[in-house]
DNA sequence: CAGCATCCGACCCGATACTG
DNA sequence: CAGTATCGGGTCGGATGCTG
């Protein structure tokens, strides 16, 4: 306690990196950074515009927040989004994409369109 | 057969297909399904020419058997992947894409571009 | 050659409760 | 509002051994 905060445990965040010689490949590496169920979906909403937390929580809609903010960071970490926190009562933050997410927005909005020409469109969510 | 063998375990494969609500919307149910380490990469391998089953394990360079069948079942469950087997001595199995997969194959190499363009080029993998 | 069976660890992911 | 802490399951994925 002493020691002011115990926060030395820092659960999980913000991914160890494992990196294994494997990711040396750039397209497996990108494949084991995107591959989960969440990280393309958000680069999509924040390819419109930009998007404050709750916000992207409403507009997934299903994303709980420890993954949202996990997918968030992550992307973050990997110079993919901006987060701008506003100094305000309440606290806002803002999130958006880089020069660099905005370029990898282009590829994955081909296979978003591809998903929905070529699956039975039985539902549409919030993209 | 003698019913005495307990297959009924049926281990694992080949994925009960949970499709819970969420993924009624196209563009998540996709990333779901692609969302893995393999599969986007072998689509971009069999985007190329068709290869066997072995072909495939030496290309990929780090992919168990496990995951290799795994994938290529996933892959052609979902109507992206055409498996064809030679009745010869020793087998002889070749996987290619469907024509939804080809055209899935577009997207995905953009993807891929990507990353060979933006990622550090440390290293290049058989892709 | 092209798998399948089994064990097991690592990680993804959600639910819930709590905080500045 | 925008998170953090903790629990627990399900899945990903590899290693090993065996088969037609």
């Amino acid at each position: 306690m002493s020691a002011t905060h115990t926060s030395v445990l820092a659960t999980e965040l913000p991914r160890p990196v494992p990196q294994t010689e494997l990711d040396a490949c750039p397209v497996s590496a990108l494949f084991r950074r995107l591959g989960d169920r969440w990280s393309m979906l958000v680069i999509i909403l924040l390819g419109g515009r930009t998007h404050r937390y709750n916000e992207l929580h409403r507009a997934i809609e299903g994303i709980s927040q420890r993954m949202l903010t996990r997918t968030l960071r992550t992307l973050e970490a990997d110079g993919l989004v901006t987060r701008t926190v506003h100094p305000t009562v309440p606290p806002s933050v803002e999130y958006g994409l880089t020069d660099r997410g905005r370029s990898l927005l282009v590829p994955i909005s081909a296979l978003a369109d591809w998903a929905v020409e070529n699956q039975n469109p039985s539902g549409r969510c919030g993209t």
